[in-house]
DNA sequence: TCCTTAATGGGATTGATTCGCATTTGCATG
DNA sequence: CATGCAAATGCGAATCAATCCCATTAAGGA
């Protein structure tokens, strides 16, 4: 309850109408604390019992991020988008090229690398994105068994 | 002719055969220099009067990624993927938010970052990437007359 | 030159995301 | 609390990059 109120608030702030959708998907967002897709994100709320759309959820999450209340990643790869809940100071991720696991990295030293880049190409930077690949911990040891974890 | 034959030798040394469509592509994409998606590719080399399909335009982007001797990134947004040829020494991108000219940037400082995180989360890094948004010199002198440069 | 196998054409298909439009809901106002 | 209107939603159709299928062609070693 104090939580939907604070999406509430959230969501008044930005002038987003503040629907029991937009609602329900920050809360399923703030649950999986994980990068996740639209899908799986529809599905999780559909588990939940919510009734919704699979428009719904892309539309909201549009607007969300378009207000900054999410972010909405797009790794190489299977080309799917994912979102996830704007933290403070933003994050980068660590990738499994395997099992495709997604660690969230926080702390970022590239600003200084970033001003040595303006300065030298007269571009004005406003964002940046990093991510890793490679293996985790998991994947790394029996690197050599090919046939489970592929997705 | 010295440059066909160029490609040939490194199709070859990567155990593909050096068909034209190949070498039409390879040297394409060097003229390009820049990252450029399958289709503009595609339309490029009909331009220069080569008869491909586009499927085989995709085909040997797939088959040169896999062999590290061209790149493919996906930046966010209208989520195309784009290709180039592999320079030494990788390379990052400024990318124009704004008018989407994409600048490549040579050097990387983050070798020393990426083997602390490797301790800190046990993870083994094998590649990572990076993209910068912002403004270009161009696109940020005039940052206020919106009407133009939006693809 | 011949043969095997990889590469290709091109049309159909997939799969994530977006669109169109009729219906419903949020919410400001009286 | 009732009313109106714009914003949000549902759901099916549409889009669009990328992939697949399979019959045909070309590469390159013997």
């Amino acid at each position: 309850m104090a939580e939907s109120n604070r999406y509430r608030k959230l969501l008044k702030k930005e002038n987003l109408r503040s629907t029991n959708h937009r609602q329900s998907i920050l809360e399923a967002l703030e649950g999986f604390g994980e990068p996740v897709s639209a899908e799986r994100l529809y599905l999780a709320l559909k588990d939940k019992g919510i009734s919704i759309s699979l428009s719904t959820v892309y539309r909201a999450l549009d607007v969300l991020v378009e207000k900054n209340i999410i972010s909405k990643t797009d790794f190489t790869d299977n080309n799917r988008s994912l979102y996830e809940i704007r933290q403070e100071g933003h994050k980068h991720h660590l990738v499994c090229i395997r099992c495709r696991k997604i660690i969230p990295v926080t702390g970022c030293p590239f600003h200084d690398y970033a001003s040595r880049l303006e300065e030298q190409f007269d571009f004005s930077i406003t964002g940046h994105r990093l991510e890793l690949f490679g293996y985790c911990r998991d994947c790394s040891v029996d690197e050599n068994s090919r046939s489970d974890g592929q997705a």
